[in-house]
DNA sequence: GCACATCTACTCGGATAGAGAATGTCCGAGTCTCTGGGG
DNA sequence: CCCCAGAGACTCGGACATTCTCTATCCGAGTAGATGTGC
């Protein structure tokens, strides 16, 4: 249950892209430089963004990347989601139907106890993770780490 | 984010253990063959819950697994975490303080937002996982499934 | 019939391979800009 | 002075290694109970 560690660039890219201009693009190189990343390393994430289409990329001399939509509709949840991958957290298998004390279908109509619990726990993620946006952390940054960016 | 496979088959064997009763162990071979689990690899789960202090340990005949504290007494974030690690899922790496637009020390004293609001839907998903206790998933059981352990 | 020493069989625990995902890196395809020449 | 063609350089995208964690397995150390023998 660890975190991919390219969430936290990823997260911290598209808070520099929410502050630049509208229209205008940031090049990959610009970025990792910004924070110091592995450039070709990066370069993956982003591309993971873009397709989950929260980016849009633009080649050629002036181009990179810029927000697909408003920093306000960016949360945190499609960030993870983008990197990390959508998919269920946990796949119940069904463990209860096999082996020795395996219950009969009938018995089996209801959800798992044991699943029903930890996807509850993984809304419980999920939600909290909606409830932030990229505008957000912008709105929380110190007022130094703005001014900054208009270099 | 994927949760490990072990961490449903050692809830599921905790709650085989949590119907036992007082005092009797159960061996890791009837466990695994309970749900149709490969001993060998369930033992290494097994073992992370007695090192996590959540069973104890019986060898020789007539020895097994039992729970170390009543059923009421061990949630499922108990269990998930002996299986899947204690460890934060996240580790801010401090990335706005590199690079450069490296923020100097003095407007870091506060938290990084991007970090705030994964430490804090992490919390949520521990907080939800606290709230189920193994006797909770054993009292929502079909009524089928607990008679047949009697056996 | 009872107590004891031994022996067997059963239990867990740690050390050891294999597979898959995450991490890290490189080179090629496409495109916008800039430059130079001609009208 | 303006327009156009070409070259150049910069951009992203996909294909290719490396490392680490999770998965899976085996054999050895230790112990409780069963057994056989002697009293």
């Amino acid at each position: 249950m660890k975190l991919s560690q390219g969430v936290e660039w990823s997260v911290h890219c598209a808070v520099t892209l929410a502050q630049t201009s509208p229209g205008v693009s940031v090049s990959r190189r610009t970025l990792a430089e910004r924070y110091d990343l592995p450039e070709a390393y990066l370069a993956k994430h982003l591309k993971a963004m873009v397709s989950a289409g929260l980016l849009h990329a633009t080649t050629g001399p002036r181009g990179g990347f810029r927000l697909a939509r408003a920093s306000e509709e960016i949360t945190m949840l499609d960030v993870v989601e983008a990197i990390d991958g959508s998919g269920p957290q946990f796949v119940c298998q069904e463990i209860r139907q096999r082996g020795t004390a395996a219950l009969p279908p009938e018995q089996c109509r209801e959800r798992c106890g044991v699943a029903l619990a930890l996807d509850s726990a993984a809304e419980a993620w999920r939600s909290s993770l909606r409830t932030v946006t990229i505008a957000d952390i912008v709105a929380r940054l110190p007022a130094g780490a703005r001014a900054q960016l208009q270099a």
